[in-house]
RNA sequence: GUUCCAGUAGCUCAGCUGGAUAGAGCAACGGCCUUCUAAGCCGUCGGUCGGGGGUUCGAAUCCCUCCUGGGACGCCA
């Protein structure tokens, strides 16, 4: 139930002339509970109906004719404040959650229509670092959002498997490298030797002309050169794919920058038959000085295309594949004006569905104040800082719950968790300092506190059910009882989780799922805290009490799911 | 130089796109486990919302300007 909408049709046509929708739009919740539940504030209508403020919110409060969901209302400075029935209000969200269970949140706002978000995107034979952490974090939660919002999420990892490195690579690798050595340390080797072809560079120039080369007979099919790139490949997807695994992220398509090869010169040939490319100093670009950018390049000097010219290609391909409603790019905010850039490339082609494209961009990374840099070894291996945080969970579990089975398990879910956590925990435009002490600090605002009340949840309902009591379903008729200040703190939290998630697409915003979450957890931990649940003596209230810990297990359990996060039942 | 973003408590950040007395966490200090998981709870301390103008009933939020920090700005992605 959604309770803006329904204040604004009980108050529509009041007022002469303010329609429901103004009305809706301007209802909101007070900061504290001493002033209701809902409010309209009446400053806005003064205007248009040339009364004071007060004297609006006197009228409707005058007007208003009861209703059974409303114990009061009452008119403050300008403000028409509703105060919900508590028990009403209580009955009301303990059913619909219960009803809906881990479908609890969840709209029907897509209607199937397709959302393509292209996120992670990691370099071939480059360390999956705490760098790329960002992008997958993000991405997955936007997609797993947009798919409890009723889209077709399409994930896409646009691999950077092109490129001039891997002529670079193949050189290196022919000259001082060798096959046992690349399996056992996979990436590790690779950019060792990566790194060693540019140290020699520097000093044998030739090099990098056979790099050229090789990569010259990549781009033309040469079988060994085509082999051994294949073969970096799949070792790289191989560690990716570990990472993946952890995190519990997925992807509906590896199609990378390998993949639109073939696909460019169609497009080239488009742009040239629309007029948009235009010759500079031998290279093609399309003018952009109309909207005050720079020019978007689409062709070097030397005949190789960029990365416009890819980004452009691989847009109409999605367009045509999937044809989305909108299609998300998950990347650095440094990339801002490249995708402003080549997203009116796409309105110029005369594409309607450039206003579809949307870039997400997100912060820096960096590590105590310096950038971080794979070149100087300057990274934060994503492998190492899980591995720490799961060990570091389990030392935590085995002093806390040494009984408990499953402990790897769960010390998995929950290390993993943490660092996921950490990096959805702000808004994402917001710069992170990476900090050992910060990623692997568990109290607080943290993934393992969410979990761990969870967990707590679970734990009571458990002791419930093994006490023969009928630990879920069967509350709802006596959640009358669920009117104190702690429950219903709990059950204003629990009744704002479709909004928020709602607010989390509309802004592509996941940290407004981990900040609901920590404001539910605090709610509930505080209600654990004051009221006692299997003692109290009184079936019906310890029953209504055993429904709202259901309730909130349940809400937790889907909002963790939304931004990536497990929630194992004990810890 | 042009342009984009950020600036809120000692630190890290929220602040629902203009509403009621600016909120959390960390750190510090003081309490709470013979009782449902102490990765928890309660309390204390801590603020000229970077500065200055403006817009209006009302500004941390919108506009202008300045300061500070970071990013981007034709053949890397």
């Amino acid at each position: 139930m959604n309770y803006k909408q329904w204040l604004a049709e009980q108050l529509a046509g009041k007022l002469e002339g303010v329609s429901r929708e103004t009305l809706a739009e301007l209802i909101e919740y007070p900061p504290n509970p001493q002033m209701g539940d809902l409010s309209l504030p009446c400053f806005k209508l003064s205007k248009q109906l040339r009364k004071a403020p007060q004297a609006i919110a006197e009228e409707l409060k005058a007007g208003w004719s009861g209703h059974a969901l409303v114990s009061r209302i009452d008119a403050v400075s300008g403000y028409f404040n509703v105060y919900l029935d508590p028990e009403q209000f209580a009955s009301q969200v303990v059913n619909e959650v219960l009803t809906q269970g881990d479908r609890y949140g969840a709209q029907d706002i897509g209607q199937g229509r397709s959302v393509v978000i292209d996120f992670s995107s990691p370099n071939i034979a480059k360390t999956f670092h705490i760098g790329h952490l960002r992008s997958t974090v993000i991405g997955n939660a936007l997609y797993r959002i947009f798919k409890f919002m009723g889209y077709n999420s399409v994930g896409v990892n646009h691999l950077g498997d092109w490129g001039t490195q891997f002529g670079k690579l193949i050189v290196a690798y022919k000259l001082w490298g060798n096959r046992e050595a690349v399996e056992a340390d996979g990436i590790g080797e690779l950019q060792r030797l990566y790194v060693k072809f540019h140290d020699e560079a520097d000093i044998h120039p030739e090099l990098e002309d056979e790099a050229r080369g090789w990569f010259v007979k990549l781009e033309q099919g040469d079988e060994e050169a085509l082999k051994l790139w294949r073969w970096f490949v799949d070792i790289s997807l191989k560690e990716f794919q570990k990472m993946y695994d952890l995190l519990g992220v997925t992807f509906d398509s590896y199609a990378g920058e390998s993949f639109y090869n073939d696909k460019m010169a169609a497009v080239l040939e488009e742009l040239k038959a629309k007029q948009l490319l235009e010759e500079d100093d031998g290279a093609l670009l399309v003018r952009l000085d109309d909207y005050q950018m720079p020019p978007a390049l689409m062709v070097k000097k030397d005949g190789g295309t960029l990365y416009h010219t890819r980004d452009v290609t691989a847009a109409i391909y999605r367009k045509n594949t999937y044809d989305f409603d909108k299609a998300i790019y998950v990347t650095d905010a440094g990339q801002s004006l490249h995708f402003k850039q080549w997203f009116k490339v796409i309105e110029l082609m005369g594409y309607d569905w450039a206003k579809q494209l949307v870039h997400v961009p997100f912060g820096k990374v960096s590590l105590e104040g310096a950038k971080l840099s794979t070149r100087k070894g300057n990274v934060v291996n994503l492998e190492e800082l899980l591995t720490k945080a799961i060990e570091k969970t389990r030392e935590i579990i085995d002093e806390k719950n040494p009984g408990m089975e499953n402990k790897d398990e769960v010390a998995r879910e929950v290390g993993v968790g943490a660092i996921i956590f950490n990096d959805l925990s702000n808004n994402r435009i917001k710069d992170i300092v990476f900090s050992w002490d910060e990623a692997l600090n568990f109290d607080g605002e943290t993934g393992p506190y969410v979990q761990y009340t969870h967990a707590r949840a679970c734990s009571v309902l458990r002791k419930a059910e093994a006490d023969g009591g009928a630990a879920a379903g069967a509350g709802a008729l006596a959640v009358a009882h669920l009117t104190n200040a702690e429950a219903q703190g709990v059950l204003r939290e629990l009744y704002l989780f479709k909004e928020r998630i709602e607010q989390a697409m509309d802004r592509l915003e996941p940290s407004i799922i981990s900040r609901y979450l920590v404001d539910l957890a605090q709610k509930f931990n505080h209600f654990y805290h004051e009221c006692p649940i299997l003692k109290v003596e009184d079936a019906e209230l310890r029953q209504a009490r055993l429904a709202l810990v259901r309730c909130v297990s349940i809400t937790l359990k889907n909002g963790l799911s939304l931004i990536g996060l497990k929630a194992p039942e004990k810890i």
